[in-house]
DNA sequence: TTGCTCCTCACGTCACGTGAGGTGGC
DNA sequence: TTGCTCCTCACGTCACGTGAGGTGGC
């Protein structure tokens, strides 16, 4: 083994692209095009990981704890735009501080209402996460001010050495 | 084994006395009264654990971790008023963010300098750590403004159901 | 042949939680 | 005997990172 091989795979999250709301649409092989289903993009999991700034692992993973089921084809797993959709609410569900597990419960309960791929965000939950939240805030700006008292102290202390 | 006997342990972090400050000097055993050390308080693992609302886990895994070292009296440990010192110092290390790794670094470059028992709070480290935590912020508080409009929407609602 | 992208294990990380099974002194 | 506190493994959790070893098509 060439040790110059290792890592290719971690190197992909550099640039993490925003626009969701644009899809080039690159529709890939013909074996969807027949069907007549426009909308039918594939995309691999490089094209996703490139575009949510996340890794392939981490596509994997969230495979693996059942947030997500890509189409196999062989061993090669393949997007369909409702699996980019349900990977964007994964996301958007962790953004706001939810474990993969709850955020796996509410995709589930969304799943029964029919509304496709947006968070089931009961208000409670909201409520419930606001509060966490806010306690944390409180916690990190309680850090920071003594994090600058401390570099206050230690400029003071500026030629004492 | 009767079910009963479980989870004695975790049930020890119920109230967290924030009063560092004053200790209650109890000394135990005459075994080190008789070396004329005043201030040689003994502190059991429970002690410290109820003291600082940690569970005897955390004050095990801290040991394992080479963060504290307390006296052995055959298997059973024995904390000095400078363990407890040292716990306080890694608390306020983890309150202020820092990694276990980072704050034994912190500390072992402490006691080169022979001042006792504080962090080894480099400007540099404290600057980089309010970046760190204002970014936390930052993306926190988006969350919570996220959420806000999510409870918000679902308020409004109200009614259509 | 080289280069790129994809794959499956599987161990490592961080800061502990949790449980099994056992000890020692009042 | 019961109850309390202490102990040592050692596996589990969370969200992945990292690496080994291998495949497939241009």
């Amino acid at each position: 083994v060439r040790l110059g091989d290792l890592m290719r795979e971690s190197r992909l999250n550099d640039h993490s692209s925003d626009s969701i709301g644009d899809v080039d649409m690159l529709v890939r092989g013909a074996h969807t095009a027949d069907t007549a289903t426009v909308n039918a993009a594939t995309f691999t999991i490089g094209d996703l990981a490139r575009e949510f700034g996340v890794t392939l692992r981490t596509l994997r993973f969230y495979e693996d704890k059942g947030l997500l089921a890509p189409r196999r084809e062989g061993l090669t797993r393949y997007y369909s735009m409702t699996d980019r959709s349900r990977l964007a609410v994964i996301l958007k569900g962790k953004r706001l501080g939810f474990t993969l597990t709850e955020i796996r419960g509410m995709i589930a309960a969304e799943e029964g209402t029919g509304a496709p791929a947006e968070l089931r965000l009961g208000r409670e939950k909201c409520v419930e996460q606001i509060t966490v939240l806010e306690r944390q805030m409180r916690e990190t700006q309680e850090a920071i001010a003594e994090l600058k008292r401390t570099v206050a102290t230690l400029d003071g202390m500026i030629g004492r050495v």
